[in-house]
DNA sequence: ATAACATTCAAACGTTCGTTTGAATCAGGA
DNA sequence: TCCTGATTCAAACGAACGTTTGAATGTTAT
């Protein structure tokens, strides 16, 4: 008898996937048990041991399913976009909406499944771990160096550590964003729209990180003498 | 015999506070086991449940211990300014400045203890336990208040939505910003100074955090439009 | 049909976890 | 000094953890 024509279509690993990725994102990495995530997917206890090795391949592996898509799609828009522009350099926003846009296009994830990922993503940059730190960073380091150049030569009277700094700021903003869905309600005092409009907080976040970048210089040279 | 002598002179329970409060930043509060926590602060095993009685209560005084006095800072900084103003409402940036400041001056802490709970603290806005999300969220509740008010007297012509969204995104540029202390390295693409300027690195982000609550409103219309 | 391989399954492995226990040791006042 | 309460200590508790095992079952090609 084939009791597989009663679960899910998917195969056994995309079914893991799926629900290490709910798992991991509604009770972080430590707290979810082999026994509840091969229960939610449907499968045996030692079903991720055969698949993926161990509990740190299947985080990796859960990982690289969205994240190395999504940062190839990034580098190609820049690519594209830049190829229409005849090669000259791009518009700060028009970056930055590269960069947001990716994420926030993954939220609108009809299963849900994508939203999942961009929360427990948004907050792994930060995880305490820092194996798993150091995965986020290998994984993003490609798309990440070609964000920097890119706005090196959107903005080439901007001195290299004030960019720095300013790109870590921004990156640091969407990454908050994506993984607090709560803390607004903590500022608001009420819950706002019950569903993320992906279309206005895009708009709220280009606003605000476009500005930033842009911001005046602050005069470094009180700084350093006050020191 | 007495053996306290040879110990550290703080009382066990200052200890331990300590002890957890560098391992909770290390390796986060799941794995840090309670028999390598009270190694570490030179206690038996059974000490944290005698004086805190649990783990969680445990976390929750090491959150309490710091947090308390640094909001309560804020907001009498708040206090302080607004009556030396007359009562007029503050520039954006002095209300930024007060809130950015108190968490730059614990980074600065000579024992690194301080530094060591900023980090935790950043990283801990987006824990996966919601129970812990919650804890912080109520202990920042009544100076997050105070300076949803301050923002609302400096800025009475924009519109409180967006207001809030804005002080959702400084909030989170804060809280990354001091809890990755690497990702910076991954833009950079090499360390940057070993140790943080704490006052440069107010001035940097004050420059930004000010610049996008500043910034121009979005043409929310043709999204709505859109939609 | 049969051999070869892939996958699933129930059961158990050894380890580590947070917590509890009850006796031992400390401190300070009567 | 003795009593009382506070604190420390070694030892153990049951539960849950990630992983391994070897047999059972499923699939595919010859």
């Amino acid at each position: 008898m084939n009791l597989r024509a009663i679960k899910p279509p998917h195969e056994t690993r995309t079914r893991i996937l799926d629900a290490a990725e709910e798992l991991f994102m509604q009770h972080g990495f430590e707290s979810t048990s082999m026994r509840l995530l091969t229960a939610k997917a449907d499968a045996n206890l030692a079903a991720v041991n055969y698949h993926f090795g161990s509990k740190d391949a299947l985080i990796e592996a859960v990982f690289r399913r969205r994240l190395d898509p999504m940062n190839a799609g990034r580098i190609a828009e820049l690519d594209r976009q830049e190829k229409d522009a005849g090669g000259r350099a791009l518009a700060p926003e028009a970056i930055i909406r590269a960069f947001v846009g990716a994420s926030l296009r993954m939220i609108e994830d009809s299963k849900n499944g994508g939203r999942n990922f961009i929360r427990l993503l948004g907050r792994t940059y930060t995880d305490p771990q820092k194996h798993i730190r150091s995965l986020i960073g290998q994984l993003y380091a490609p798309a990440m160096e070609r964000f920097k150049s890119a706005f090196e030569r959107a903005l080439p009277q901007m001195p290299r550590d004030e960019l720095v700094w300013r790109i870590h700021f921004m990156f640091g903003t969407l990454a908050y964003t994506l993984a607090a869905t709560d803390t607004v309600q903590l500022i608001a005092g009420c819950k706002p729209e019950d569903r993320y409009d992906a279309r206005l907080l895009e708009a709220r976040l280009t606003a605000f990180l476009q500005a930033g970048l842009l911001a005046p210089l602050h005069d470094a040279g009180d700084v350093k003498k006050a020191a």
